[in-house]
Parts: C-alpha cells; structure tokens; sequence
DNA sequence: GCCATTCTCATCCATTTGGGTGATGAAATA
DNA sequence: TATTTCATCACCCAAATGGATGAGAATGGC
C-alpha cells in the first residue's frame, strides 16, 4: 500500500469512539486523523483534515450523521462517508444513501469486516451488509402490482395520442403532431377516457403516469 | 444446520455448470438438486424441485435469466434467486433486481464467497459486491438538482391550490373543496400559472410533479 | 399610517375541452 | 364473406378553462 487511507471519525459514544480509534490504529495502512463526538465543527475539520473516508455514526447529539452527510459531501465531494451504525430501518437508511453515504454498516460488524468496508470503500465500492442490502433491494421491487395492471387495452394510435397528453399538449398541438384533424384528436382522447374510465385531461394524465401506461 | 438449503442451478456454460456443481456437491449443508444449461423448463422444474435458492445466469439460450426470475418468483415466492453473471452493467442489475433477484454476484467471485452469499440469500439477506451495491446506491443518489431548485414563490394558498390540480380536480371541485367561490380558483389558478410559466392545468400538473412543488 | 401581499370575488370574452351521434374506408378476424 | 376493430373526420352543444381587468378586506411589516 502506498499511501494511508485518511479516517475521520464521528461517534458521540465514548466507549464506542475510543475502540474504533484503537482498533483503526493499530491497522496498518490506515490513518486516523481525527475522532469527534459531534459534527459541530465540521465545516472546519472536512477542508482542514481532507479524509478520504468518514466513518459516521447517526445518533449524534447537535446534528446527526444523517444531516451531517451532505455537509460533508459538499465540503469535500471525493471523501467516502461510511454510515456505521445500530439503526437498520428504511428511513434513516435512505435517507442517508440520499444524502450521498456509500456504505451502511451495522456497528455489530466484526472488526475485521469493517476495516475491509474501509477499503472497499476508498476503492469505490458500496459495503454494505446484507441486511442492509435487502431493504434496498425491496424499495426496488416492492413497486407496482404490475402484473395486475390491467393494460386498458389501448390502440397504438390511442396510446400515441395518450403521449401526448401526458406531455401536456392540447388538441390542436396534437392534431399538428400526427398531422391529422382537430376531430380526430378529440374521438381518440374520447376513447381513451371510457378506456381509462376518467373524464379529464388531467385525470387521464395522472392515471397515465401513475400507472405508467406511458 | 438441520435441513440441508435446496439449490437448482441455471448456466449455459457446461465447464462453468461442471465446476459450480463440483462446488456445491462438495459444501456441506448444500444440496444441488438440479443444473440446467437453460431455463426452458422452469416450469415444470421449480413446483417439482422445490428449491430453496436459484443460482441464475444472465445470459442463456431461449429465455434469459433476467426473464426466467420473475417466472420463478411466480412459480415459487418462497424461492430466493441469487444472479451469478459477468455483466455490471447498471441496466442489467435493475432489471434484474426489478424482477425479483435477491442478490447479485459477480462470476469472479470467490468460492467460498458464493458460498456465503446462498446462506446469506437463504437467511433473508441480499449478497452483492459492492461495487453492484455502489450502482444501486448511485441510482438513489443521482437525483434531482435540488439545490437549483427554484420554489416559484407560490403562497400557501396557491400550493394548496396546486395541490388539488395534482389530485386531478376540476375548479368546481376545489372550490368546494376549500369552501370558496369558483371565481377565487380562477384567480389563484391564474397566479399559479403565472408563476409557474404555464398556461393549461395539465401543463401546470407535470411541472409540479416533475418538480415535486407538490 | 402606508405599502405590499394575500385571499377573496366578480364580469366579460374567447378558446378549449368533454360528450353525443354518426359516418367512411381500411384492415384484421371470424 | 361477414363482422369487428381502428383510424379518420364532422357537426352540435354545453361545460370547463384561460386571460384581461378590477376591486374589497385582511394581514404583516416598515
């Protein structure tokens, strides 16, 4: 290994914080630069001590790790935040991965799994654990009861006008855009209401989007 | 371990197939109870089988395994399907992540890495590199350019307004809705359009929800 | 007190939209 | 071949919508 792999610590926990700062020190090829219990000074620690990657815990008294995360992000984009932590429920889990974190680890990883995610991490990889994996996993799939969707049963010609209704157009621009009458516009769209069971442009729109007939 | 995890097997690759099955046959605790070269008989192999986990490659003959995964999923919910292939490429991931997968791994995994990753997708977790977790991760974070985001300046009223348009309601309907005239639906509405650079409901609609005003 | 904003309502007018009805020719299907 | 579906267009009418303009009451800030 060439060069150390800069680690800032915030962690409110003093027990916690004072085994993580031996533990990190005493592996080689990594360097603890710094180890807080709050993200109070941030702003000053990010630009002065440029570590690669910050290991956060979330429940921090002042601002927590989750609303610390894009600070740093914005301070300094190429450091790697590293959420390490008890919380395993979808919210604070997303909305950490919102806010820019790469990794999410439970703070009952073995040690030697967490020094690796710090590796991995710097390397641009997401370590995550399993479980952690599954939740997003599941915010993918749990989507639509496509399967039931009932397809409505539009022509090709109504789902193109369909299109267009959901680009926001009106009738007269969608008669120029597939060059036929005003008319013809209005007997499609008329279909394509009693198919979608809606009486409005707006309604049919949102349906359109919300079922992503589109 | 009590009852051994059940595992069907689906790679083209006969050398690939030849060697997972040496691997598998040898761990204790796995059963592979089937390898298939393509997944032309799922059907008739997942309700006999009874598999606990699928090992599915991406790319076969006939249907691909990104297809066959929400087949099985229909065919047997209970059955956990682990995708073992070489592409990492970010389409092919959420498709097949959309279709059910619960985990992703990439061939040069290690053997004793898979082997994990079947306990780990049997338990309920979703094994995947973390390089693979990065692009999920990325998927989330890639977002809106919140921070450009201009608000409009619509007062509270107006919001509330532009929110009822977002339910698909017509000016009548508002009107009753916050118990005022139709007259003052127009004349918000108008300031909506105004502020927002629209002049038709539907277009006024996509705007907040492409913009999440709402 | 004065000013800006917001919320309210109104009137007038033109355009757009929604709904009813019907018709024609082409294409696909039974 | 007969029937059905699709895409096209038309005419009528009523309701909804968009735009211009104005105006009174309430609120909050300066």
């Amino acid at each position: 290994m060439e060069t150390k792999i800069r680690i800032l610590l915030y962690e409110d926990n003093r027990d916690l914080r004072e085994g993580m700062t031996f533990l990190l020190q005493a592996t080689p090829g990594l360097q603890l630069i710094g180890a807080f219990p709050d993200t109070s000074n941030l702003e000053m620690q990010i630009p002065g001590l440029k570590p690669d990657v910050v290991l956060m815990d979330i429940d921090m008294p002042g601002r927590t790790g989750i609303e610390a995360t894009p600070v740093v992000k914005a301070l300094r984009p190429e450091t790697q935040v590293l959420m390490l932590t008890v919380f395993e429920d979808e919210d604070r889990i997303f909305q950490a991965i919102r806010n820019g974190a790469s990794g999410y680890l439970l703070k009952r990883t073995p040690p030697t799994e967490i020094i690796a995610a710090i590796h991995d991490v710097h390397r641009g990889g997401s370590p995550m654990t399993s479980s952690i994996a599954r939740r997003v996993l599941h915010f993918f799939q749990q989507e639509q009861p496509v399967a039931k969707m009932k397809d409505y049963d539009l022509s090709p010609r109504e789902l193109e006008i369909l299109k267009s209704l959901v680009k926001g157009y009106s009738y007269k621009l969608i008669a120029d855009e597939h060059f036929i009458s005003i008319d013809t516009v209005r007997s499609h769209i008329r279909h394509i209401y009693e198919k979608l069971q809606v009486n409005s442009k707006t309604e049919a729109v949102l349906k359109a989007l919300k079922e992503r007939i589109v």
